[in-house]
Order: structure tokens, then C-alpha cells, then sequence
DNA sequence: AAACCCCTCAACCGCACCACC
DNA sequence: CGGTGGTGCGGTTGAGGGGTT
């Protein structure tokens, strides 16, 4: 016999968050920081289970979340991280660092799975030599490899700047320097949040935007930023903030950068959660050439090819 | 205008893992 | 070593909104 779910218990709420809940549970980890969810619920008064209050702060309220459309360099990066790592959305969105895994999940579902579906039976019924695509059905094997590259390239151009590998000197001296802080864990940005002072701007917009959802009369007083029409910089500047930022000494006090690598690089470090030089994880991930992957229990692909996986 | 259908996504549920005792 | 509690993850659900008939 099992434990009984934590949300059995009597007068436990359930259903969508009230703006006034949201608001004290920010306020709540905003004094205390994110973690020992098991309090948060008697701390605060909410009539939330812990769980609960966990999912909607990781998944709705935590600074750094970016909302709206997925662009196509976002999507064709999950496409082939799902290809490689399988339906692992915690470290698929471990290297979109702006997206949840419940976003990511989310459109994996409804969006990725049919577009590949039909990329495929697309591919069936014309040319063998069509391969899958997110937004253009009838690109051609080369064409599409190329803007894979690019959007590769691009992603990884954006994890650099994200992650001030080339321009903070601070960190270029550290000890931190030969090690990745990414793909960076949702418990990591939790945790390394509060040590930065300031992030917490991100958190009064969530709140803000969430007010303005409510207040159904009220015509929206800002369009909200397109997610096209941010720039790799200002899109990953919140994660800057998070990993550790030249503003604020924080990497002092931040989360440790041992990494949790939910790769093929498994085997070759031993263990689970291991540290990887940059190195491993750029030609593993970004490399600009293709590059072959030794999976454990995954397939044995080229990035790029998704071919052999649907 | 109403009924119906489809889609999206926030939230829930169950399980697994880990740390601690 | 087993029990327990806390947390994280992936699968699933269902309310609500938008589109279509």
C-alpha cells in the first residue's frame, strides 16, 4: 500500500490559482526563497497542497519564464533534443532555460508530435528525400539540414552570451571556467535566484501579467514583447541573471555548478550527476559540425537526423 | 445565436528517487 | 537495511476559449 497522495487531505484547494494566492506565495518566496515546500503551505495560509504550490511557482510564477509562441529555432531544438533524449522534458528544458518542461511538454503534444506526423506521412506519400520540418513542408534534405546548422550555431552563440563564457572575466578566472552551469536544472534557477538581488523584477511582471489576465475589462496598457521580436541577448538576459551575472557577485553564493547530465555523456563520467568540462557539452550539443553521439540506451544518431526516430 | 467540436495549457496524479533517521 | 518524508518528473486530465456549422 502506497503513501495517500499529499492532496487528499481535507480542505486541500485545487483548481487554477487566484491572483491573490499567487501573490502570497511570491511574497512567500521572495522572503524564504524557493524549497521546504512542505512549509509553504501552513507558512503562507494557502490552502494549497505542497506540490501544488511547487508547480505553480516552477512552472508559472518563477522569474525567467518566457510565455507565448515557441519561435522555430526553439522548436527545431526540441525536436532534436526530444530525439536524442527521449521524452526527458526536465533536461530537454534544462537547455531552454527560458521554457518549462510543462511548456515544453505541452507543445510537444499538441504541436511537435502532429507536425512531425505529418512531415512524415508527407514525406511517405511524396519524396523520400524530404525530411521533417517544423514550418516548411516542402524544404528540401539540404535546405533543411542548413538552417538546423544555423539554428544549432544560433543556439549556441545564445547559451554563450547567456552563460558570459567569453565576457565575464570573473568567471573566465574562476574555477567555474572549464565547467558548463547549464543545461541549467529548475531547482538550480530556484535556488540561485534569491542569492541575486534584483531578479526578482521578472517576478512582479508574472504577476503583473497574471493581474492583467483578470482584469478582463481592462485593456492591456503594454503589448507583450513578441518572442520574435526579442534578441538572443535579451531573451537569455533573466538566465544570465541566474547562472551568475558580472552585475552581482553571485556566483559566490549560488547554487553549486555541479550538473545533473541527463546525457549519453553518463557513462563516460560514471555517474548521474557529474560535472562535464564545456568542451564535452558544446561538441556534444553545439557543435557546428556534425557530430555523432554515443548514446547509453539511445539510439546512435546524428544531430540532424531525425530520421531513424519516428 | 446556439450548439458543437477542437485545441490549448494549467494543474493534477502517480511514481521514482534521494536523503535522513 | 528498511521506513519515511520531501521533491522532481512524466503522463494525463479537464476547464475554458476559439472556431465552425
Amino acid at each position: 500500500m502506497g503513501r495517500p497522495p499529499c492532496c487528499d487531505k481535507l480542505g486541500v484547494k485545487k483548481g487554477p490559482w487566484t491572483p491573490e494566492e499567487d501573490l502570497m506565495l511570491v511574497s512567500y518566496i521572495q522572503e524564504h526563497g524557493p524549497g521546504n515546500w512542505r512549509s509553504v503551505p501552513t507558512n503562507t495560509g494557502l490552502m494549497r497542497c505542497s506540490k501544488s504550490c511547487r508547480l505553480r511557482w516552477t512552472n508559472y510564477l518563477r522569474p525567467g519564464i518566457k510565455r507565448g509562441n515557441f519561435t522555430d529555432q526553439e522548436e527545431r531544438l526540441i525536436i532534436h533534443l526530444q530525439a536524442l533524449l527521449g521524452n526527458r522534458w526536465a533536461a530537454i528544458a534544462s537547455y531552454l532555460p527560458e521554457r518549462t518542461d510543462n511548456d515544453i511538454k505541452n507543445y510537444w503534444n499538441t504541436h511537435l508530435k502532429k507536425k512531425l506526423k505529418r512531415s512524415q506521412m508527407g514525406e511517405e506519400e511524396e519524396s523520400p528525400s524530404k525530411r521533417p520540418s517544423s514550418n516548411n513542408q516542402s524544404m528540401s534534405k539540404g535546405q533543411w539540414e542548413r538552417r538546423l546548422q544555423t539554428d544549432i550555431h544560433m543556439a549556441r552563440q545564445a547559451l554563450r552570451e547567456a552563460l558570459s563564457l567569453d565576457s565575464d572575466p570573473g568567471r573566465a578566472n574562476s574555477s567555474h571556467n572549464t565547467y558548463l552551469p547549464s543545461p541549467v536544472t529548475s531547482s538550480q534557477a530556484c535556488q540561485t535566484v534569491v542569492s541575486s538581488s534584483g531578479i526578482y523584477a521578472s517576478n512582479t511582471e508574472n504577476i503583473a501579467r497574471l493581474l492583467e489576465g483578470w482584469m478582463k475589462n481592462k485593456p492591456k496598457s503594454q503589448p507583450e514583447q513578441s518572442a520574435e521580436s526579442a534578441s538572443a541577448s535579451t531573451r537569455y538576459s533573466i538566465n544570465k541573471g541566474v547562472v551568475g551575472s558580472t552585475e552581482s557577485d553571485s556566483s559566490e553564493g549560488s547554487a553549486s555548478f555541479k550538473q545533473e547530465l541527463p546525457t549519453p555523456e553518463m557513462s563516460e563520467f560514471g555517474s548521474e550527476t557529474a560535472q562535464v568540462p564545456l568542451s564535452v557539452i558544446e561538441n556534444w550539443l553545439f557543435d557546428e559540425s556534425t557530430v555523432m553521439v554515443q548514446g547509453v540506451g539511445l539510439v546512435d544518431m546524428q544531430l540532424g537526423d531525425t530520421s531513424g526516430l519516428f
